[in-house]
DNA sequence: TGGAATTAGTTTCATTTGCAACTAAATTGG
DNA sequence: CCAATTTAGTTGCAAATGAAACTAATTCCA
């Protein structure tokens, strides 16, 4: 009689350990956070997370393109484009045509929008804390690790 | 000169470091995976995946209700009951009246439902195998300690 | 060159989603 | 007991979503 294994890996006779399934259990973690954040600075700022993943890119990435924000995001670039057009409207970002190439534009934040992201990344680095509080700073480190390799791998499930 | 930090909490001058930002790599890696299961399963049989996740749960958890399915999934209830409405219709599950409390009703996977979830499960397991093939199972049991304690802080954060 | 194929981004349309309000059944406490 | 509250589940409605079709600019190559 072997020891349960406990690899992740989720299985019995036939059926699923749905609690043990590494898909299911990340969707319900990212959801739960999702949920917590949309909560903390979407309803305080008037952001839908979609917006505020926006603004995060550019926050960081100076000027890019839609198409830069729809692939460092993992969403659809039809959501990014409505994200973008609402900011435009609400004049949190900006966009110039690019020079280079012009059916490309150039998003930035504006000066509002970078007042309001410099209000946001404080409560979105504590909600972080407050999450990886539960971690050891190895457990951290650990993390980061794991979380690379299978960022990896589901990028090439997702493409091939 | 201080080595960079690198434990995951992200943070530089007053920017969010967003490819290091706990929330949103566990969304991008979600994302994408969701994708390619969406992909695989949802499109061979016809499933959302809240369909697919509502007879998981059946299919472990054998008869139990709509609730108890909210519960599991961490699906909102108005999700799971048009899930449900979808697979009653199509004969995949059946629902009885439970005796003892008449407004709950007890779900089960129909023999028709049964065969697609026995179909399904290798696939959604290879699926899986795929995606932790990147890592030890050393590196696979740390994994599954951090899931947990993450769990733990994001049931913490969104309800508190 | 210049027309075919590609890429950026938007719009249309049908579907999905979820809050809020609702119905129906069960529980609670007076 | 029965009115007041709670719980299970559904539905109305308005907003979010995404596949597919579309426009406009760019690149490719014969």
């Amino acid at each position: 009689m072997s020891v349960r294994e406990k690899t992740s890996a989720a299985e019995a006779d036939g059926r699923l350990v749905l609690e043990d399934f590494l898909p299911y259990r990340l969707s319900v973690l990212t959801n739960r956070i999702s949920h917590a954040i949309a909560r903390e600075y979407g309803a305080r700022f008037g952001l839908s997370i979609a917006e505020w993943r926006v603004m995060a890119v550019l926050g960081r990435f100076a000027p890019a393109s839609a198409n830069e924000v729809s692939e460092r995001t993992a969403m659809d670039k039809v959501r990014v484009s409505r994200a973008v057009a609402r900011l435009k409207r609400s004049g949190l970002i900006v966009a110039a045509t690019d020079k280079a190439d012009r059916r490309r534009s150039a998003l930035r934040l504006s000066a509002p929008g970078k007042r309001i992201y410099r209000r946001i990344v404080p409560l979105a680095l504590g909600l972080e804390a407050e999450l990886i509080g539960a971690l050891t700073p190895a457990e951290r480190v650990s993390l980061d690790g794991l979380l690379a390799k299978l960022h990896a791998r589901a990028e090439m499930l997702d493409r091939g």
